[in-house]
DNA sequence: AACTATTTATAAGA
DNA sequence: TTCTTATAAATAGTT
């Protein structure tokens, strides 16, 4: 359709291969657009020139992912699954040892246990039972170490209490020289008696002796995470 | 370019419709087609009908996948990402549980304990406890079934023992009438007593009593596996 | 599916 | 590239 027939085979001429390709271009692009109106009909468009360059059309409400999606799933062929099968593989085989891995725990929960012969039962009870050994040590050890800690704490506060104790006789002692009589000296032994777990208490709650911080600063008894 | 000029919008007749898809699908087609030859462009086209009929065209020697390929480096959009980033997260999610499975098989094997508190401790140590328990009780059960199992076999071999004693008995009477001495009788005695361990095991060795066969024919004592 | 009057696309030239 | 225009090609309406 022009002023001469042609004929179709690759134009050699570059510069006329071009203008060729851009008027055609705009033709065919047109056709896909009426098309789309017309018969209501979902077209998409992709050409690269061979300089590659890329134009493309799809009908309007649509993307081209969206396209691509509808096309795959109508031609049943799929453009993905090689960009991803390797992913997909791991996987699957980490879907299995996941299989497997609760199953596992399963039965040593003491469930799933009727696919087990008498040699895996055994052989489950004794590894059960190895391990129970060694969760327990562990409690033990933790428990252990609790104590100890506990005991410092004390043997600490004794020390501390002690001081305090030494110091408020040498104040007293200093302030008013040593003419007091004997019952004043039976009272600071009180103190040190009686009153100390009050003293210590007090000083728990508002300045936390650093002996208590030596963790960062929480020691909850039940929250102990130790090496 | 008909009788007469259209106006470019829907044609609301089906049929009219479905012609003029036809018609003009071939025609850009062939577009397509000469687009391709005469200006050595890539070029993929893609029709749905109105009623959902796949149609494509593509540049020779090119897959529309490797058309996708093209589009997707030179357009920068990334047509997979999301099939992949969906399957990425599923994969990290799985992966996560299957660390956490892990983690929980070691701690009950007796490694891993230091992440744990005392509480935590106490707990797994009861669950542990409780698990074995029920391993215990399983394999028990295991080994009950199993000895009644053997005692009911035993049973079954001996009766069947004693009727084929029985019938030597009386063939040997019926044979010989009762003119026999009680030489004769001592011998058979001890055909009793004596040599019926080796019948028996000759019988299980080639053809195998059908009490034998319950289940499935295979009844090995440490492959036992019963509901 | 074929025909054909007419519209549309476009080859060549500017 | 864009415009022009003669002509080829496509196709709307019809059979």
């Amino acid at each position: 359709m022009g002023r001469g027939k042609i004929e179709i085979k690759r134009i050699e001429n570059s510069t006329n291969r071009q203008v060729t390709y851009s008027k055609r271009r705009n033709g065919i692009f047109k056709k896909a657009q009426e098309l789309t109106v017309l018969c209501d009909a979902k077209v998409s468009l992709i050409m690269f020139s061979s300089t590659g360059k890329l134009r493309e059309f799809v009908s309007p409400n649509i993307s081209t992912k969206t396209f691509f999606d509808l096309y795959q799933r109508t031609s049943g062929i799929d453009l993905w699954s090689s960009h991803y099968e390797k992913m997909q593989e791991n996987y699957r085989r980490l879907e299995e040892i996941n299989k497997k891995l609760r199953r596992d725990i399963r039965q040593r929960v003491g469930g799933d246990l009727n696919d087990l012969n008498i040699k895996e039962l055994q052989a489950l009870e004794a590894e059960m039972d190895s391990s129970l050994v060694a969760v327990r040590e562990r409690k033990y050890h933790v428990i252990k170490l609790q104590t100890n800690t506990r005991k410092k704490k004390l043997r600490n506060l004794e020390e501390r209490h002690a001081n305090l104790v030494l110091h408020l006789e040498a104040k007293l002692d200093h302030q008013d020289g040593i003419v007091e009589n004997e019952g004043y000296y039976e009272s600071a032994i009180g103190v040190a008696n009686g009153a100390s777990n009050l003293y210590a208490f007090r000083l728990n709650q508002n300045q936390q002796p650093n002996f208590l911080l030596h963790h960062g600063g929480r020691f909850e008894s039940n929250d102990l995470r130790l090496a």
